[in-house]
RNA sequence: GGCCCCAUCGUCUAGUUAGGCCCAGGACAUCGGGUUUUCAUCCCGAAAACAGGGGUUCAAAUCCCCUUGGGGUCACCA
């Protein structure tokens, strides 16, 4: 059997759909799962933007997850150009031979006849085909033509008593009627080929084995396939995967949605944080990021472990009960035949659940190299390389526990980063616990005095010390540990008690303590 | 509207190709209980689905037909 050889090709569109980051993945897990090779070939024959800005980010996704490819841009390889502008030559050629086999046609029709074509058909409730006038014409007529230099178009002549078989390696048995298509354009009146032929010609010349595409594209394979075989190509095995949904819908997840996404309660905790993230890193309008772009979930501080296990997840199952899977375990198991046929909706709250165990699966150092930048961006931290700041991040996230899942919510672990005097009480929960609470002021006192005079600030001995202080003035845990919370932490949760005072020292606990009781007197 | 695809718990799915092992298994979310004298975690438990209707068969989530529902696509976009 010949090397597998698989290809995602991405349009410059400025950013990395995570819908397409999961056919490209499957493309890619084939590839390797088969040894062969993934390509990533560049859609680019609408040159309108700056293809470097464009491209850029798309490039950057594979990176980040690290799917690696084997020909494209930046590595090239034997089949080249990978970019589709630069092989217009190759369609020209191509659009040449089928002239000459009469396979396709010139058609020097308006757009306005074509127009009031499909509207009479509509009108008349028949199916919409192109009445051909082109091929009637003589050569004169055409000559004629040329010379005044009437725009023309070239399209397929599709055989229309043909009826089109698709094995598809995902839907099975697919089957077209050729005599229900119009003939599609496959190069324009400005002699550059459209999606369909270019696509044909370079998934054969670059002699890609397996098509694997998501299933909005289902409806034009056999325009493809009549393309392929008008050119004497083998086709290749079709696989189309369904696309991805929109969290609680059926509906292909769309950048054009966006509007509708921020109001779904599933979606919305999504754009929640990225208000509260980006904007302290430094993004305006959070950067211009949404759930939809992977840059995103990078950004964010997910995990590519977590991104490749829950995109493989969607759609594809190992078996009846394996959800957490390494890159490499995905690789050893992917094949075809597990691919669902229905599509599926992204679900935000099994995203985060992997990324809680894959963020769990590193070690300290990895996780203060992740968290760092965000306390740094932030500008919570000078130097996160200084020993003493490391030390720091390192015993907030120990004491973080499971509370850390993304990398960016180190950020709501603040407390531990600003200076005593500027520590933000989060209002409602000062008052409740000090402002509006009889005992709470004159036991922060007494406590305070405690920790001041304390010798061993370890957390250890600071729970020992709690309970020694609560045995002694006759009142229970509850009675002082949120009172004390919210005077040294400004908030009502946070980590374990004792970590969280030994963590921020003797002197801040004090400070803190003090600073409390005089925020409650003042008003 | 034409053509095409799809249909199992709220969600992602196992089971459908080779009908019986499925009064349907797992995971996420939800709810309840326990641990943590705070929160999160963790542990235990609960609730939760074969879209509907006809067949075929001793036996159907699984095969056939119809209906319904959802979605995709109908460009000189990709």
């Amino acid at each position: 059997m010949s090397t597998v050889r698989t290809r995602f090709a991405p349009s410059p569109t400025g950013y990395m759909h995570i819908g397409g980051m999961r056919t490209a993945l499957f493309n890619w897990l084939w590839a390797r799962h088969n040894g062969g090779q993934f390509i990533l070939r560049i859609d680019d024959t609408d040159q309108e933007r700056n293809l470097s800005e464009a491209l850029g980010p798309i490039l950057q996704a594979f990176k980040w997850l690290g799917l690696n490819w084997d020909e494209g841009p930046e590595v090239e390889g034997e089949y080249g150009p990978y970019f589709q502008s630069e092989r217009n030559d190759l369609y020209r050629a191509a659009v040449d031979q089928l002239l000459a086999e009469g396979k396709a046609y010139r058609c020097y029709e308006t757009p306005e006849e074509i127009q009031a074509d499909r509207e009479a058909a509509q009108n008349e409730k028949r199916n919409y085909l192109n009445l051909r006038r082109s091929l009637e014409l003589t050569e004169s007529e055409k000559e004629q033509y040329e010379a005044e230099g009437r725009p023309s178009v070239v399209r397929l002549l599709v055989p229309r008593d043909q009826k089109i078989q698709i094995d598809d390696a995902v839907r099975g048995h697919v089957e077209f009627d050729a005599g229900l298509m119009p003939d599609p354009v496959i190069l324009r009146g400005n002699g550059t080929p459209l999606y369909n032929l270019a696509t044909v010609i370079d998934d054969a010349q670059m002699k890609i084995t397996h098509v694997i595409r998501a299933e909005e594209h289902l409806s034009n394979t056999p325009v493809q396939v009549l393309i392929f075989q008008a050119l004497g190509y083998d086709l290749p095995v079709f696989a189309h995967i369904p696309f991805v949904a929109a969290p609680g819908g059926k509906e292909k997840l769309s950048k054009r949605k966006l509007d509708k996404y921020r109001k779904s309660p599933q979606f919305k905790k999504m754009f929640d944080k990225a208000e509260a993230v980006f904007p302290r890193i430094g993004l305006e309008n959070a950067g211009g990021l949404d759930p939809v772009m992977v840059e995103y979930y990078e950004k964010i501080g997910y995990l590519p472990e977590a991104i490749l296990n829950a995109l493989a997840r969607l759609g594809w199952s190992l078996d009846d009960k394996t959800e957490i899977m390494s890159l490499d375990k995905i690789v050893e198991n992917f094949t075809l035949d597990r691919i669902v046929k229905s599509a599926a909706g992204l679900d935000p709250d099994k995203l985060l659940s992997f990324q809680s165990h894959w963020m769990n699966q590193l070690s300290l150092e990895e996780k203060v190299a992740h968290c760092s930048p965000y306390l740094q961006k932030a500008g919570l931290v000078k130097d996160a390389g200084d020993p003493a700041t490391r030390q720091r991040i390192s015993q907030v996230i120990v004491g973080m526990e499971d509370r850390l899942k993304v990398a960016s919510d180190i950020l709501d672990f603040d407390e531990f980063f600003v200076a005593d005097d500027q520590l933000e009480y989060d209002e409602k929960n000062f008052k409740k616990r000090i402002q509006n609470s009889e005992e709470a002021v004159p036991l922060l006192e007494k406590i305070k005095n405690r920790l001041a005079n304390a010798d061993d600030f370890h957390a250890e001995a600071l729970d020992k010390l709690l309970h020694d202080f609560v045995e002694a003035e006759g009142i229970g845990m509850g009675q002082i540990i949120h009172a004390l919370r919210a005077a040294v932490s400004g908030k009502g949760t946070g980590i374990g008690m004792f970590d969280c005072l030994a963590i921020l020292g003797k002197e801040s606990c004090v400070k803190r303590i003090e600073r409390a009781i005089t925020l409650s007197q003042s008003e």
